[in-house]
DNA sequence: TTGGATGCAAAATGTTTGCACCCGA
DNA sequence: TCGGGTGCAAACATTTTGCATCCAA
């Protein structure tokens, strides 16, 4: 439940807050654009959702070669590899870096918020 | 040699080419504002040079909260973890996803090109 | 010599800021 | 009620484009 997670967090629930939330849970890695052209919300409000968001670290940042998408930051998660030619996007459910990085973090004590992976390469039927 | 390089790729071996890759190479994780800053090149003729060595999968584009930085692709490479408090950069020799990126490739025929990671939390002394 | 690389100017896009007004706690 | 959230306008930053000139092959 976005409340929660804004109350939790102690940001002040508003409506564009929990849209902007929803729209990105539904839409994994979704773009500004789209979440503008999805709700009537003022593309400035957006800008600050968002950042709002990532410095709690309710959503993430992902990048392909193209754009900028948005994820929101949750145990179960997915990644994606990108290909550059037919840029279609696919899905590994799997977390290629838990094991290791959990490690790393705990050697080094660091700890790790957030995370996000860029794969590029050539699918199957475009290589 | 960054001439060769180019060479495989059928890039023309140019000056400038030349310097932006031997200073992405000398300065692991620097941002297109730093190589303007440091090279005598028209900041269009940079951009130009950039997409051209991502396209080519010569360069790797990498992000953190704050910006967005370049390094070389090479096998030999290190990753990152970004403090969201201090800003301080942590360095990774292993390659976290290596062995099971690899296996998620064998099994569906993706031909990975580049990769970059994005890790961020709070290091150490921030946490 | 020639096509692509570069520099400069300008346009187009993307992101932030200031301020008045609105709304959630 | 009140401080932070939002919309609008504008500023600022980033990236792309057009075109004339230059240079690597």
């Amino acid at each position: 439940m976005v409340e929660e997670i804004l109350r939790k967090n102690n940001l002040k629930i508003t409506k564009h807050r929990i849209e902007v939330y929803n729209i990105i849970k539904d839409n994994d890695l979704i773009t500004l654009k789209d979440i503008y052209n999805k709700l009537n919300i003022d593309k400035v409000t957006i800008y600050r959702i968002i950042k709002l968001f990532l410095k709690n670290n309710l959503i993430i940042k992902n990048i392909d070669d193209l754009d900028t998408y948005y994820s929101v930051n949750l145990k179960e998660h997915s990644h994606y590899m990108t290909c550059t030619s037919c840029h279609k996007k696919i899905k590994i459910d799997i977390c290629p870096i838990e094991d290791e990085i959990e490690k790393i973090c705990d050697s080094s004590g660091f700890e790790l918020k957030s995370h996000s992976i860029n794969l590029e390469g050539l699918c199957k039927s475009c290589k």
